[in-house]
DNA sequence: GTATTCACTGGACAATGTGTGCAGCGACCG
DNA sequence: CGGTCGCTGCACACATTGTCCAGTGAATAC
């Protein structure tokens, strides 16, 4: 477990610029392309890497509110708001969390308005007992991981 | 603004095997492949692709917990608490939300033990009041954005 | 009603990148 | 000292990309 350096500018560029391939990542690296080849391998089976896949907007989609919802489920019920919450299409993400049946979600809507329909449908199921919610203003820091990856990969170094 | 049925299959489609191109894409939507080009440019330049970098998992890197934190800042200081947050690589995404100065964030640590050590970094800022922890113990719905391309597209039709 | 615009089709081309395999080489380990 | 491992540099056949084009149908504007 545990990335060396050349993973972890590996992982940079492929952040920066995902467009280029393998051939264009082992110039820029300054290796092999067989290496470039191998270390994409081991990262994706590692499971360092979990996909390629589209990083969609969800404002971009006609969905610009984010909300986080705390959720306090009845005892033994958990499985079935897991369930429940799977199906609604604006829950993001969900997590269960430290505090007696407590879950948190990310929930997004079409408007500040629709956001009640959201957190209506997210409620309105029987083994949720309360729910608070936090709408978020602005998101100064978005969801990144390259800082971490560069920590990562100096501990290893 | 919006996608329609098209979009939504080409969306879907690459979420799940990102590996395929164009060329494959364009087959298996039974359109021209120049369509699919056209299609992938508009959706990049409309912002509802923001790219197609590497989904990386904090686990595999050796940050296997994962916490939210809710921080309380004090008037006026939210600017300084951004700049400060920003600069911890522990911290994956940071958002302000409603609430007299409040903010969330997702961190990330080694263990429960250097859950410590990241929350004294992040709350050893002098412009933070308070701050709640809540650890993620499961992750019964990881972050997805399928459901909802689905729903935006069928909106849409 | 007619002209214009737009998106999609289906095809072409050169250039590039991919998947794959190979031999050689230095480092590390038992 | 032999074996294993990772990296290099190279080769080949094949597939894909970027780009351009002419034709067509539908919606839109005049």
């Amino acid at each position: 477990m545990g990335i060396d350096q050349l993973d972890g500018r590996l992982l940079v560029l492929l952040a920066e610029e995902p467009r280029i391939g393998v051939l264009e990542a082992s110039r820029r690296l300054g290796v092999a392309r067989g290496t470039v080849q191998a270390r994409l391998d081991r990262l994706q089976s590692n499971g360092v890497i979990r996909g390629f896949g589209p990083q969609v907007d969800p404002a971009a989609l006609g969905y610009p509110v984010t909300a986080f919802a705390t959720l306090q489920i009845r005892q033994g019920q958990g499985t079935d708001v897991r369930a429940h919450l799977a199906t609604v299409p604006e829950v993001l993400e969900l997590h269960t969390t430290t505090g007696s049946g407590d879950m948190l979600c990310r929930l997004v809507a079409r408007s500040n308005a629709d956001l009640q329909r959201v957190i209506d449908r997210v409620v309105g199921f029987d083994g949720i007992v309360r729910a608070a919610t936090a709408i978020v203003m602005e998101n100064p820091v978005p969801l990144r991981i390259i800082p971490l990856v560069k920590q990562a990969s100096e501990d290893q170094a």
